[in-house]
RNA sequence: GGGUAGGUUGAGCAGGUGGUGAGCUCCGCUGACUGUAGAUCAGCCGUCUUCGACUGUGGGGGUUCGAUUCCCUCCCUGCCCA
């Protein structure tokens, strides 16, 4: 067996720094942030990689669609094929040739997500493997111990989101094992050219997220997250959370990050209120299952008008499905079950969405940030249910 | 020509030995998807006036209160024999 060099030489003491200035544009902001695999302009979005691989792409995809930080996970790759062997192998971002900066979610997602293969408690969470039911034990400790195996450039501290439905109750234990879990991570935390970010919780209720940025932003983290958004409440919802996170932030320097977001309209909501970075699964997920992102709003590719359709996914994308191939072709793929589908699609979702961050980050330079919204809405605006769940005020 | 096994909704099948065949899998048509148990899932997929109704088991005829089932006949397909 090969011997494998260390891993990347880190820039000791130099973990994350974020540099933003205000627009004109309500609370939104543009900015920089340098990490030890490189700079990461803001507002950004980080395509989310879970088992080490952006489902269906190579780094070479992802560099040619514009992407600058991508997103990786303890769960799944302390499950497979291991945080140590990850370590070994000179960490994450050799194992996956992906040389620019990375950032890993601590498995607090998946707190929520396999909610009916994990066990709680206060001093952490006991999960069933979803690969082959075998006990896997989760803690603040041990969240952050696999993402310093991995060496992510920005780990993020062990959370517990919870459905804003659920009793108030149970949103403020959540949120307050949370706080607990957030300091635990913050004290077991030792690579010092790795960045820790902390994670607001607290659902839609007004009182719990102010008591929630209070606590997290106590803590000398490098990053504040909001979590347990874009988790079923209605828009109007998630944007008065937002509301209130940035007002109980204020002028707190830190990067923010709104985890798990979004639609193409969602950045608008969350920009204009301060958030500087996200990462979401559905850019990748729904262009595995047809649907490509364009200019002209949402395709489903399987749809019968595509079949001879000559034209490009998009005619205003130079990406390499758009440059070489038709709709027609494309749908041909998806009909016939072709891998290249899968490549094709993700590859145009995630320059689309890569692309629509950088005009939203030219827009806030300009001023016309409102008109860019108003030319994404005209093609991405649904219907939703008026005031379905509201924020809760107390 | 003889024998034999078959002919069920686009395809492939299940079922049904006199008492209401619309069941499955593909294909097809839509929709969903937000820190990835998801190249997944859901609905529809004979016709109509669609919470229901009607029609439909190769064609025709017969027996019967009633036939997918029993009888006659014809057509078509596979295989075996000549």
């Amino acid at each position: 067996m090969t011997a494998h060099p260390p891993s990347e030489p880190s820039v000791a003491g130099t973990p994350v720094r974020f540099t933003a200035t205000a627009t004109r544009t309500r609370r939104a902001r543009l900015g920089r942030l340098e990490t030890p695999h490189g700079t990461i302009d803001t507002p950004q979005f980080m395509p989310v990689g879970t088992q080490a691989t952006v489902k269906a792409l190579t780094p070479g995809d992802l560099r040619a669609a514009g992407a600058q930080v991508i997103l990786g996970n303890t769960y799944h790759l302390a499950l497979r094929p291991t945080a140590e062997v990850i370590a070994r192998l000179g960490g994450l971002h050799r194992f996956m040739s992906w040389d620019g900066p990375i950032l890993t979610d601590s498995g607090g997602f998946q707190v929520f997500s396999l909610a009916h293969l994990r066990r709680i408690d206060d001093d952490g969470v006991t999960f069933a493997s979803h690969l082959d039911g075998s006990e896997q034990r989760l803690t603040p400790e041990r969240a952050i111990e696999i993402q310093e195996l991995l060496g992510s450039d920005i780990a993020m501290t062990f959370d517990q989101p919870v459905d804003p439905a659920l009793p108030h109750a149970e949103v403020q234990t959540a949120m307050e094992r949370t706080h607990r879990w957030a300091a635990r991570c913050m004290a077991a935390h030792r690579r010092v050219d790795q960045a820790l970010f902390g994670i607001v919780q607290g659902g839609t209720d007004a009182a719990l997220r102010r008591r929630s940025v209070a606590a997290i932003a106590e803590l000398p983290v490098d990053g504040i997250a909001v979590g347990g958004l874009s988790v079923g409440e209605s828009k109007a919802a998630m944007a008065a959370t937002l509301d209130v996170v940035a007002d109980a932030l204020g002028d707190d320097p830190r990067v923010r990050y709104l985890m798990g977001v979004g639609s193409p309209l969602d950045f608008f909501i969350a920009v204009e209120r301060g958030i500087d970075l996200f990462d979401c699964v559905l850019p990748t997920r729904v262009a595995r299952n047809g649907q490509l992102w364009t200019s002209e709003g949402r395709l489903n590719l399987r749809n019968a008008r595509f079949v001879e359709d000559p034209g490009p996914i998009d005619p205003d994308c130079a990406c390499e499905a758009c440059r070489n191939h038709s709709r027609a072709y494309v749908a041909h793929l998806f009909r016939a079950d072709e891998l290249l589908a899968y490549r094709l699609a993700s590859v145009h979702n995630v320059t689309y969405t890569l692309a629509l961050m950088a005009n939203i980050r030219s827009a806030l330079a300009d001023g016309s940030f409102d008109a860019l919204r108003e030319v994404v809405a005209a093609r991405y605006q649904r219907p939703e249910a008026p005031d379905k769940p509201l924020l809760t005020q107390r």
